[in-house]
DNA sequence: GATTGCGGTCACATCATTTTACAGTTTTTT
DNA sequence: AAAAAACTGTAAAATGATGTGACCGCAATC
C-alpha cells in the first residue's frame, strides 16, 4: 500500500508534491485524473489522499464521495476555488482537511504529519496471523500473545521489517548480536528454531520463516 | 459526565466531529437541536460544549446563555456567519472560543485540548485500582492511600505515563535518577521491588509492573 | 545529640536466557 | 548412490539478569 496518493491534473504541481512528500519519507503515487486515481486506489490502495477538487472527468467531490463510501481513508482537499461552499462540501463529504491554492507546502506537510500520526500512529507490524508491537515488545499469533524473549523479539522484528528479503545469516547475526559478539553463528539457528516453534503450525514445514539454503532465512 | 457535547444540526458535520473527537480520546455526545442539547446537558452534563450558533428551535445564543446561567461549562462556538456581532455576542455570553465554518479540525482539536487542560487539569492518573495524584504526590490503591517515597512516586508516575510500553532499564534510570547519577543500576531493581510490594497482590506474580526480560519493565 | 526514615549498596539466591556441543536429519554435490 | 555440506533438534552447561533481605550512611527531625 502506498502512503500517499496525490490526485492533481497539473503536472508541475503534482510532481512538486511528489518530490516534497517523497523527501519527507513518504511513498507517493501520482494520478493526473479522477479515473487514474480510482485505478491506482483500487490496485495499490493508499493511506492518505491529497485531492485537487478541479479535475478533468470525475471531479474531486465525486472522487471523495466514492472513496469515502467504502473506506475511511483520510483525504486532504486542495482547491483554487475560494467560495465557502466548496470548503463545507469537502468537510461534509469526509475530507479531513482543506487547503487553498496557492498553498504553503510546510502547512500541507504539517497537516499530513498530523493526520498520519493520528490515524496510523502504530508501532505495530501486522502480517496475517502475526502482530508485533514494538512499543510493548509483545507478539500476538491469531490474537493470542506469544511470549518472546529479547533476542527472539529482535530477530523477528528485523525479519518482519525485511519481509520477503532473503537475509544472510551473517547479516542477521550482526544485526541482532552486534559486530563485536563472539558467539558462535550456530546460535542463530537455535533462535530461528525457537521462533518457528512459537509461530509455525508445523515447525517442520515453516510458512513464515523459511530457510534460504546456503544463504540464510527469509520471512514471508 | 460526558467530556464533550456537540450541538450541531447538520448530521454529517456532527458525526464528523464526533469521530474526530472520539479518536482523540474524548467521550462525545451529539445533539442535533437546542432542545436535545438541553436534555442531554441536564441528564449527562458535559465538560465542554461545541455549539453551532445556527440551530432550529432554540438557537445557539439562547442555549449558551441558559447553560452559562447556572454553570460555567466552557463553550466553543462554531458559526458560518462572519459578521462581527456574532463573535462579540458569543464571547460576551461566555463562550470561551469562537471558530468559523469551515473550520480547521486541527485548530479545533488544539483549542479543545487547551481548554480541557486549562479547565480540568486533573493532575491525576487513574488506572483500574490505582490512582495517582501528581499534585499531592499521593497514590491510592482501591481508594486506600499507599505511602510512597519520592523515588517510588517518580518511578510509578513515569511508568504509568508510559503505560504499555516496555521501558528500558537504562531509560528509566536516567529519567528518575538523572544522567549524572553514579548510583548503581541495581538500585532500580530494588525500587521496583518496593513498588511491587506496595501495589501487587502477589509480588511474585506482578500484574501491573511486569518484567521485560533483558530490556526493563512495563506497566500495564 | 539521638532518632528516624529514606535512598543507596551489597551479597547471595534464584531463575530465565543464551550458548555450546553433539547427534541427527535433510539437502546438495559428486 | 555415496559423500559432503548445511541445517535442525535436544539437552545440559554457562551466563547473566533479576529478586530479595540485610545493612550502611546521610540528612532531616525531634
Amino acid at each position: 500500500m502506498a502512503d500517499i496518493l496525490v490526485v492533481e491534473d497539473m503536472v508541475e504541481i503534482g510532481e512538486m508534491l511528489h518530490d516534497f512528500l517523497a523527501a519527507e519519507g513518504y511513498d507517493v503515487y501520482h494520478a493526473a485524473s479522477g479515473e487514474e486515481a480510482l485505478e491506482i486506489y483500487a490496485s495499490e490502495g493508499a493511506k492518505l489522499l491529497i485531492l485537487d477538487i478541479m479535475l478533468p472527468g470525475i471531479d474531486g467531490f465525486s472522487l471523495c464521495k466514492r472513496i469515502r463510501q467504502n473506506a475511511n481513508t483520510p483525504i486532504i482537499i486542495i482547491s483554487a476555488r475560494t467560495n465557502k461552499d466548496d470548503k463545507l462540501n469537502g468537510l461534509i463529504l469526509g475530507a479531513d482537511d482543506y487547503i487553498e491554492k496557492p498553498f504553503d507546502i510546510d502547512l500541507l506537510i504539517a497537516k499530513i504529519h498530523g493526520i498520519m500520526k493520528r490515524r496510523y500512529a502504530t508501532d505495530e507490524i501486522i502480517d496475517g496471523d502475526i502482530r508485533l508491537d514494538k512499543n510493548s515488545r509483545k507478539v500476538y499469533l491469531k490474537g493470542e500473545e506469544v511470549a518472546m524473549r529479547a533476542k527472539e523479539f529482535d530477530l523477528l522484528l528485523y525479519m518482519m521489517e525485511n519481509k520477503g528479503k532473503a537475509l544472510k545469516k551473517e547479516d542477521l547475526f550482526n544485526k541482532i548480536w552486534g559486530f563485536e559478539s563472539d558467539s558462535e553463528p550456530q546460535t542463530l539457528n537455535v533462535h530461528i528454531k525457537y521462533l518457528r516453534d512459537k509461530l509455525e503450525e508445523d515447525s517442520k514445514k515453516p510458512v513464515h520463516i523459511q530457510t534460504v539454503w546456503g544463504i540464510g532465512y527469509r520471512y514471508e
